[in-house]
DNA sequence: AGAAATAGATTTGTACACAATTATATTGTA
DNA sequence: TACAATATAATTGTGTACAAATCTATTTCT
């Protein structure tokens, strides 16, 4: 992964001053720019290169940043501006916990519907997914393979539940990209497979099971143990400053 | 509980023109405005009434509204303005099954904790709880009573739970203040205190049911059946025009 | 040299003006 | 009167100017 200044997001989202973007696709378009970690963790989101950016004046771009800030993807410092959120070790144990907790709810919920759409909608989705992994563009995966979650979470009649997932799902993927100690994209394919099956089944016991244990293996797959990890970011510069 | 114009609302909260508002000042202000029921669901915002109530420009009565809008107390129409929400009745059951998963969750943690600023934050609680009740002013004791969760859950160790708790709790008074069909108010403060109980003491399980007893417990005070609701409003109002 | 003070540039905070949109009142017509 | 078309008013949407705060570079002092 290769960061980028803020400057160089232009390439993604530059619109043409005379067709001026809406303000939920300048929030979308940066929404994915922070998740995708392409930006490090505590960059200064200044309010002017955004507005040259995206063609529009400050009163814009506030409002959208003041909508990411309540995503918890950046924090507002008061006469500082808006920054790239670092999330802690703590705070990420805390929204894998949050996840377990609530899409262990809404599977179950899902499983126990045995809803028509709901079926064609995973069906769809898990054929999406394959689709990504076979022609092989890692991004796209890893984007599918996030999606999957919110899929099922829209599909389970709990709305207010599902938006508190969609932020928790967005901070995960910041936490994964910034804390990702071996990449395990491979098997989360089979797994969504299998989810995917036992919710169509209407098998909610395993389904919720099965989810709690593909939550717990994602953050299992981090390394959030603190120290550990200073170790680890340590001999990666070395490293790189030898080659 | 009389309604009042946002006009009127100024007795509330009007401010020194000397000494502006802060606008965290401003939200809460309105915040409890709403969530006390104070403003009929569906009523207009309007910015300008509310500059001259805060005596602050625009700008920053919207930044507010963005951010209750966020809380769903208001609902931000475009090119329309802000209005007072009005949940629905199958809103408000997911509302209440969102707070017995989470509320559920968190009493746990609680419990299981035994933590000694915990057993002194519910203690400290439960004597105010007491109090207002003794003083006998109704809407005090509201309030209280609705603060013990909130309490509760910040004493968990779950600060992402304990906010979208936050969001679920001003719900929760709105549906109560719209959907009440009968005070309640009694029965509360000895749930609140046997609660209260059973977390210092560890007892979980026990914790776990009595909380999830006690929320389905409100909600079944509720009057969400839409078919009855409408009839009792008729009746209501039919009353009214005759005395 | 290192710390403290200062001046200038940068960036955010807010009010306000004007444009775009929606609501309300008026008029015209059958 | 009822309804449609139009004019007027009220309200929200957005850019921009200026104020306030923060950051950075330079100078000054010990």
């Amino acid at each position: 992964m290769k960061h980028r200044k803020l400057e160089d997001i232009r390439k993604n989202g530059a619109s043409d001053p005379k067709n001026p973007l809406e303000n939920d696709e300048i929030y979308e378009k940066i929404f994915e720019v922070i998740v995708d970690h392409k930006l490090l963790p505590g960059t200064h989101l200044k309010e002017e290169v955004l507005c040259d950016v995206y063609n529009v004046g400050r009163t814009r771009i506030r409002a959208v940043l003041a909508r990411l800030a309540s995503d918890h993807v950046i924090e507002l410092v008061a006469n500082r501006g808006a920054f790239v959120c670092n999330p802690g070790a703590e705070e990420a144990r805390e929204v894998f916990r949050a996840r377990r907790l609530i899409e262990g709810h809404l599977v179950r919920r899902a499983a126990e519907s045995r809803d028509e759409k709901l079926r064609r909608a995973l069906e769809q989705h898990i054929r999406e997914e394959q689709e990504a992994h076979d022609t092989g563009a890692q991004g796209v995966v890893i984007k599918r393979c996030g999606n999957f979650h919110q899929v099922l979470a829209d599909q389970a009649g709990s709305p207010i539940l599902a938006r508190f997932l969609h932020e928790l799902i967005a901070r995960s993927s910041l936490i994964v990209a910034i804390y990702e100690e071996r990449p395990g994209g491979e098997c989360e394919l089979e797994e969504h497979r299998k989810l995917a099956e036992l919710v169509t089944q209407g098998r909610a016991d395993e389904a919720v099971t099965l989810m709690e244990a593909h939550l717990t293996g994602i953050e299992s797959r981090l390394d959030l143990d603190p120290v550990k990890k200073a170790d680890d970011e340590l001999r990666k510069a070395l490293s790189l400053s030898l080659g």
